[in-house]
RNA sequence: GACCCCAUCGUCUAGCCUGGUCCAGGACAAGAGCUUUUCAAGCUCUCGACACGGGUUCAAAUCCCGUUGGGGUCACCA
């Protein structure tokens, strides 16, 4: 049986990078038939913090990256001082105490000679090179990756106030979580001899690893500079968790046939981590911006509007509890096929929230400039006289108004769309009169009658 | 500095393992046009890459070596 895991530490929000390590750990898992571990890496007290872990978690869930058993690195100490104590029974490591620290510290051998008789292997350096192996990594992404031993430090394994170091819990859980595949970032790689010794020295079987290109920000790494690093910012910025996912397996990863929007079903049947690229990706805030709008535009419109109806309360556009919700989810309609996220819907709708809607002065400036009382007069009273308020018939009546003033379709069509919505871009302007209604119609064109 | 990883359009990628079908395909972005109501949706088109240099071979984006460039790691952080 597989098993995978990703192993977070609380000392910081679940960013882009580590959610792609989850992402590719939970999907194959769920490919394989495996089960997806999550282990909560707090074992520096003083960084960790509990919000951080409820942060991690919640974006997690968000994402729909379920996992089958939790752990948490700080309920565990008894057990890495219980391995830390064998290799110290054994001779495969020493202890060691620094002047400024109160407590041992337990440091594992890396190259035996050197560590038995420091004086001697200075003394004679081809004697401590004659120590020296060779530690192949069998990568799935990238094959083989050979190390020598010499170019590595003994390593601490427990500090002097008793807590472990990463790359010893990190062996130590690995091997009695039974963990089968270590997935996870390439920063890892200069880690993996050094834990390599560790499992040998411990008599653990090493399982395999794969480690996950590391993604890129548009100059240089990714940072808070070139973009929101926090999981819990792109749902903020009214993103979908669905795009997200698909976005982020995109990077590295490629479904085949020239796909680009891709069911996560679908891709846990297709995916497998042997086919991840070995390339670092960097992230592109305008492909995640399409993807998303590929999702919304799917969207079931019931599910949309439970998204958007907070942020309509959030921007008192509408009363908690007291609203139509008929008219609002009319309304997303209209702008659901343009939507770059949710969160664009409050600014791009927000004429028919507002009574005295925002006026963009540059467009005032470019279609309102010329008086139309006449014409805005003129629509009026036949918006007035219609008896039959739709769509169809507002149209009609416009394109007779316009045909009898003998102008061109456009010339009338800005000026109004201007005046009722204080922008130059919207959805059709018929439906956006039908959705207004006469008395706000009339009310915000009359404005512009002298 | 040492060690390690990587290298196809501006970006994400297909192709590379198993050389010829690739004067390199798709997507995002950009540009042009259409949609005679806007565009932030849709459609059409355009721009645009095998980092460089050596090999190997009848043939190389694909295999090998080197160079250059980018990235990562060298903590009693994780």
């Amino acid at each position: 049986m597989i098993r995978v895991r990703f192993a977070p530490s609380p000392t910081g929000n679940l960013h882009i990078g580590g959610a792609r390590t989850a992402l590719f750990n939970w999907l194959y898992a769920r490919a394989k038939n495996g089960k997806f571990i999550l282990r909560i890496e707090d074992t520096d007290s003083a960084r960790s913090k509990q919000e951080f872990v409820d942060e991690i978690l919640n974006s997690l869930k968000w994402l729909g990256f379920d996992y089958d058993e939790i752990y948490y690195q700080s309920q565990r100490f008894d057990l890495y001082k219980e391995y830390a104590q064998k290799l110290l029974d054994e001779g495969k490591a020493y202890t060691e105490k620094l002047p400024d620290k109160t407590g041992e510290a337990i440091i594992f051998r890396v190259n035996n000679q050197a560590a038995v008789h420091p004086e001697q292997a200075a003394s004679h350096p081809e004697q401590s090179e004659g120590s020296s192996q060779k530690i192949k990594i069998n990568d799935l992404i990238r094959r083989e990756i050979e190390f020598d031993s010499n170019v590595i430090k003994d390593q601490v394994l427990i500090k002097s106030d008793g807590t472990p170091t990463y790359n010893f819990a990190c062996v130590v859980d690995d091997a009695t979580m039974n963990i089968t595949h270590v997935i996870r970032g390439e920063d890892h790689i200069s880690n993996t001899p050094k834990q390599i010794l560790i499992y040998q020295a411990l008599g653990f079987s090493v399982p395999e690893f794969a480690h996950l290109p590391l993604i890129m920000g548009t100059e240089g790494r990714l940072s808070k500079r070139t973009g929101a690093t926090a999981i819990s910012d792109y749902s903020k910025m009214g993103y979908l968790p669905e795009a997200l996912a698909n976005y982020l397996l995109l990077l590295s990863w490629s479904p085949g046939e020239n796909r680009e929007v891709i069911d996560i079903n679908e891709a846990i049947r297709l995916f497998d981590v042997k086919d991840v690229n070995k390339t670092a990706a960097s992230f592109d805030l305008d492909k995640l911006s399409w993807i998303n709008n590929q999702y919304l535009k799917k969207e079931p419109l019931e599910k949309l509007v439970d998204l958007i109806v907070p942020l309509l309360i959030e921007n008192n556009y509408i009363q908690k509890d007291n609203f139509d919700r008929d008219y609002i989810v009319s309304i997303i309609k209209l702008f659901q096929a343009r939507l770059s996220t949710i969160n664009d819907f409050p600014d791009w709708a927000d004429f028919f929230f507002l009574k005295d809607i925002k006026m963009d002065e540059k467009a005032k400036e470019k279609f309102l400039s010329r008086d139309f009382s006449k014409e805005f007069k003129l629509f009026i009273e036949r918006l007035e006289a219609l008896e039959k308020f739709d769509i169809e018939t507002i149209e009609t009546s416009f394109r007779e108004i316009v045909k009898e003033l003998s102008l061109e379709v456009k010339i009338l069509i800005h000026p109004i769309r201007v005046a009722l919505t204080g922008k130059t871009v919207g959805p059709g302007l018929f439906e956006v009169i039908y959705y207004l209604g006469k008395e706000r119609v009339r009310e915000r064109l009359e404005k512009w009658i002298k």
